[in-house]
DNA sequence: GTTGGTATCTGTGGA
DNA sequence: AGATACCAAC
């Protein structure tokens, strides 16, 4: 294993082998950061610490498995050993274990974001607070940011500065609403994503039978992986673990504050700068990763001068010496669904003239609801794709109403998952019932399941009410040591569910179906094939965490986890995500889309110089996932809020240095553009009466093949004058071939009006139209 | 309590 | 445009 440092540059090398006190990465696009951790982490192990001394803390559960499998590459077995996970898994399994000590029970819930907003708005409904001006999604933001600053219900009351921005915005009793959010969430034993960050703070801070000295030891080695998207309270955390005295103070933060793009949900890269100045006198060493070895000089420079624009940053030079490569190319379309057209077009030319695979290309857009066009003609032309993000599995209705089931199963406490299910399938307990219940558990603040007997109510509700209480108990009571199969499969079942969902035949029906039972499947695979659940063992010796199958952790094991993090089954298909979503990714082609101002920048992000250098430094994320190929598209018109909108190229495209663009035409032309579209009112381009807008353009008249029954013909078969089918082209006429063996080109008409498109036969797949 | 229809709102990112 | 919230009628 000792070779792995040959494989750095120089300073790759030094931030490698520095492993004693403070040091800070800053490693730019491409650079080999990820590289750089995981040796890192290994070499920490060769030089003879535990495994389960060093902690590694990541963003995403996808980074943290990557992680540690390129761990294992290097080190072996032992990489398992290691604490290599997200903030918010491997702080929930801490407080899994010590919830007890600051008053909650082991088996605590995690609310998701679903939960936390259902929770904020039946608290407003409560109060009878108008829900417009308390909007759930602003109250939410904000008693997320308040909790990220360390800012309990109490302190928020008692700040000025809070509550007079709550009463110019009409809101005087936010902090209201907070204090009661956070009591009901307590309450029900259940804990929202900030919850797993703050209080696990807390109870660093308390120090209950002095824990912190527990987990100071234990984490000889920490490291955090994308340190310009922490926030104030992670940061907080990093330093009780690392920074006191004596401390050896063996910590190392990557990251890079050109890619910091999550400013919206508290990340800071202040924590950068804080960094550097909070461990000066500890001798922190600091080391800039400036060479990327992903994209080329195009690419790599586009995105420096884009970067450039910004105010604030670390000097640092991006570099690459994989040769000037491609221009950037920029593709004007007239409305959305050109734009959609004419991007897949340019995938299929691609993949004909580069051979490029679909793996090898992904189409990033600002927001979700953008995928739809590329969906449309991508299926239209047979080219496999797969959309990242939007609702996850675990999210939709139906799987989240029977894990809402198994939830309450086994914390009875949990108030969400009960409201949701008590009701559903329909067993005649409606709303005045459950507002009943409710009101007691608010006044006597006690969990909802407790005040259910103590509510009055019909007699009817009232033996409805028994059934179900006396079904859960009894779920509960299993949950405690049947295994998690068997019992889902009867909550499924007895909860009427399954019956429920079997009489709803249509298609989106079956489909809901299919998804619980998929749910139940995967249920059933962590039975049989038990991984060690979350981190790995605290003690030298223990064994990997006591293979537990039942229910209460099952639920741990999914509640954190995403759609990103579904194993997929390695095919050949296009990527279609967000530019959020491709951070730490990289393509040999990439197309960001959708490039209007309001869009990419986001209108969001319009008012303030802060939020439009956020989403420069995401538009610089997005064109840093290239290695090889950029395509910048954007339309002139596009539906939104359900009307054909006249749109403004994005200023980033004019902030694209000339020089690295293969045609200035559309950027000149948006120039043009924009000023045409001044004259033009929008009005007049919603309507659609000029003409001048078409409808939206039906997807193109071209034949479809059918994938299924298609047998491509051997090359040397083909011949001029043969009609011939091509997957994504459709039929057409063979015109010409030239040249010898593996570089025949033929010349192929597939429309009647078009030009022919020329086709390497080594590479393209076509089928001899017989007869 | 339930159902179905209408009105209204919303509309970034994600652990 | 689509999802959700709300309301009136059964």
């Amino acid at each position: 294993m000792s070779h792995y440092l040959n494989e750095l540059n120089e300073v790759q090398r030094n931030a490698v082998t520095n492993i004693n006190g403070p040091v800070l990465v800053v490693a730019g696009p491409g650079s080999g950061k990820t590289r750089v951790l995981t040796y890192r982490i290994a070499h920490i192990i060769e030089q003879g610490a535990a495994p389960w001394e060093v902690l590694a803390l990541t963003f995403t559960n996808k980074a943290a498995r990557e992680m540690k499998e390129r761990i294992a590459g290097v080190v072996g077995p032992q990489a398992s050993q290691v604490w290599a996970g997200t903030f918010h898994s491997i702080f929930a399994r801490i407080l899994r274990s010590e919830a007890e000590k600051i008053g909650y029970p082991s088996d605590f819930t995690i609310y998701d974001t679903e939960d936390t907003k259902n929770v904020i708005s039946a608290i407003v409904k409560e109060m009878n607070l108008d829900r417009e001006t308390y909007n759930v999604n602003t109250l939410r933001s904000r008693i997320s940011a308040a909790k990220s600053s360390l800012i309990t219900p109490k302190l928020y009351q008692d700040n000025e500065d809070l509550r007079e921005e709550d009463r110019r915005a009409n809101r005087p009793l936010t902090y209201s609403v907070y204090e009661k959010y956070t009591a009901r969430c307590k309450r029900s034993g259940a804990m929202d994503f900030d919850d797993l960050l703050y209080r696990l703070y807390e109870l660093l801070q308390r120090n209950p039978d002095n824990i912190l000295e527990k987990y100071r030891k234990r984490f000889r080695y920490l490291l955090v992986d994308e340190f310009q998207d922490t926030n104030h309270l992670q940061y907080a955390i990093v330093r009780k673990l690392v920074n006191y005295d004596h401390s050896p103070r063996n910590v190392c933060v990557v990251g890079d504050d050109a890619q910091s793009i999550y400013a919206f949900r508290g990340a800071t890269i202040q924590n950068i700068l804080d960094f550097e100045q909070d461990f000066k006198p500890f001798g922190i060493k600091v080391f800039k990763l400036e060479q990327n070895y992903r994209s080329t000089e195009h690419i790599v420079q586009s995105a420096n001068e884009v970067i450039m624009h910004n105010s604030r940053q670390i000097q640092k030079k991006i570099w690459s010496d994989k040769g000037q490569g491609q221009r950037v190319k920029i593709i004007k379309a007239r409305t959305d669904t050109e734009e959609g057209h004419r991007v897949v077009d340019t995938i299929i030319e691609q993949k004909n003239r580069y051979h490029l695979s679909n793996n090898e290309i992904a189409v990033l857009y600002r927001t979700n609801a953008q995928s739809r066009i590329f969906e449309e003609y991508l299926r239209r032309y047979n080219v496999p794709y797969r959309i990242f993000g939007g609702q996850s599995f675990y999210q939709r209705k139906e799987v989240k109403d029977l894990i809402s089931y198994l939830r309450l199963a086994v914390n009875p406490g949990d108030e969400e998952a009960l409201r949701r299910v008590i009701n559903f399938p329909r067993r005649g307990i409606g709303e005045t019932s459950v507002d009943k219940i409710s009101e007691l558990a608010g006044q006597t603040n006690r969990r909802m399941w407790d005040c259910i007997p103590e509510v009055e109510m019909a007699t009817r509700t009232r033996s409805a009410v028994a059934d179900f209480v006396a079904m859960m108990q009894e779920f509960h009571r299993r949950s405690a040591t049947d295994n998690a199969y068997d019992l889902a499969i009867d909550v499924a079942r007895r909860s009427g569910l399954m019956d429920e969902l079997k009489k709803d035949t249509t298609i989106e029906g079956i489909g809901r179906l299919d998804n619980v039972n998929a749910l139940l499947d995967g249920i059933k695979t962590f039975v049989e094939d038990p991984q060690p659940v979350g981190a790995p063992p605290m003690e030298e010796g223990e064994q990997p965490t006591d293979i537990d199958t039942r229910l209460s952790a099952y639920l741990q094991n999914i509640a954190l986890l995403t759609d990103q993090d579904e194993k997929t089954d390695e095919k050949d298909f296009v990527t279609l995500m967000s530019v959020h979503a491709a951070k730490g990714l990289e393509f040999k082609s990439v197309f960001v889309v959708g490039m209007e101002e309001k869009l990419f920048p986001s209108f969001m992000s319009l008012d303030s110089h802060d939020g439009i250098e956020e989403e420069r430094r995401l538009f610089y994320v997005a064109i840093t996932r290239a290695e090889q190929f950029l395509t910048l598209s954007y339309a002139e018109n596009r539906y939104r809020y359900g009307q054909m909108r006249v749109n403004e190229a994005s200023r980033f495209l004019e902030e694209m240095p000339r020089q690295h663009v293969e045609s200035t035409a559309a950027l000149g032309l948006a120039k043009a553009a924009e000023r045409g579209s001044r004259d033009q009112s929008p009005q007049q381009a919603s309507s659609g009466v000029s003409g001048a807008f078409p409808k939206r353009t039906p997807p193109p008249a071209r034949p479809v093949v059918d994938p299924a029954g298609f047998k491509p013909s051997a090359p040397d078969t083909i011949q001029v004058g043969m009609q011939v089918l091509h997957l994504q082209f459709g039929q057409g006429e063979v015109i010409a071939i030239d040249g010898h063996k593996d570089s025949r080109m033929a010349s192929i008409r597939f429309g009647a009006g078009e030009a022919p498109k020329r086709i390497m036969l080594k590479f393209a797949k076509l089928q001899v139209v017989e007869g």
